[in-house]
DNA sequence: CATGACTCCTGGATGC
DNA sequence: TGCATCCAGGAGTCAT
């Protein structure tokens, strides 16, 4: 599932393909697609038409594309959707939902996506940085990223440590997959209360996660199937490297604890019975 | 304001 | 074999 490590291969792939090019004409195949584009499809499409694309940035999971008008395309990618750069001539993917073709009748961009969670929009005089994600944090592996701060807003939240790292406000680009991992190195379990955290502990919770993420994009993010790729249909290989997710019943690779399953936020989370063991009960006054 | 449950969606896997 | 059900989960919305 695209997280961090997966949203960052695909802008590279974006930056290296799409960066300078006028898009022609957009064809909307799906509304859902552009559900978050208020004005509709049919807007969205006008105003695609004849702007240049200048670069493509990411903040979080989240992609946005700065154009010559001073918009920007947003795009998520949701749970399955794909970016990808086709030949023209390449047959129509079953989940097409956007199609982008471009003046110098290079390779098209498609948007791709099964599940229709993820979706693009126009975000009015964005592209420094569109409106409807400055609520997003800035996430672990950028420069401008506070340690000090993360540290402070983590342990003043009354909520689960897992929790607080899916909070996209809180610190952005971790998701299932890797917060699992991250709390596997820490050895620390979801369900651990974040007031109860030392800030030590935080700071080392921290560098874990920006180690599982920088791992994973050296791998070219993470796949289990053909649903996450990069922007020419390759999937990752990080999924070799995961020590929990997905492995319940497997033996834990630091003690040999079988990895347990358990269900969490409407979810899986894997962890070790050993190595992160659930917290006591918490005595709070 | 902070927190957490609910909801959107499709198709592969599983169960009877 | 076929049909029904379960399951994956990012993030916006809404209730508390």
């Amino acid at each position: 599932m695209p997280e961090l490590p997966e949203v960052e291969t695909v802008r590279q792939g974006l930056a290296r393909w799409v960066t300078g090019r006028r898009i022609e004409s957009v064809e909307v195949r799906h509304p859902r697609a552009v559900r978050r584009h208020v004005a509709g499809g049919a807007h969205f499409a006008d105003v695609l038409a004849d702007r240049t694309v200048l670069d493509v940035c990411r903040r979080g999971k989240y992609l946005w594309l700065p154009l010559d008008s001073g918009d920007a395309v947003i795009g998520h990618l949701g749970m399955s959707g794909q970016l990808l750069l086709q030949p023209a001539a390449a047959p129509d993917e079953p989940h097409l939902r956007v199609r982008f073709r471009f003046t110098d009748d290079g390779p098209e961009l498609r948007f791709v996506d099964q599940r229709t969670f993820g979706g693009l929009s126009v975000s009015e005089g964005g592209a420094t940085l569109p409106a409807e994600i400055a609520h997003i944090a800035r996430d672990p592996l950028d420069p401008q990223f506070s340690d000090a701060d993360f540290v402070t807003a983590m342990r003043r939240r009354r909520t689960e440590v897992k929790r607080a790292l899916l909070d996209q406000t809180l610190i952005s680009g971790v998701g299932n997959i890797y917060a699992d991992e991250a709390l596997w190195r820490a050895g620390l379990h979801g369900t651990r209360p974040t007031d109860a955290l030392t800030g030590p502990a935080v700071r080392r919770l921290l560098g874990h996660v920006r180690d599982v993420l920088t791992e994973a994009i050296t791998a070219g993010g993470t796949s289990f199937d053909a649903l996450y790729v990069n922007v020419n249909g390759e999937s990752g290989y990080f999924d070799r490297s995961l020590n929990v997710y997905g492995r319940e019943g497997q033996p834990c690779r630091r003690c040999g604890a079988p990895i347990r399953r358990e269900a969490f936020m409407n979810r899986s989370s894997y962890s070790c019975p050993r190595c992160q063991p659930r917290p006591r009960a918490t005595l709070r006054g």
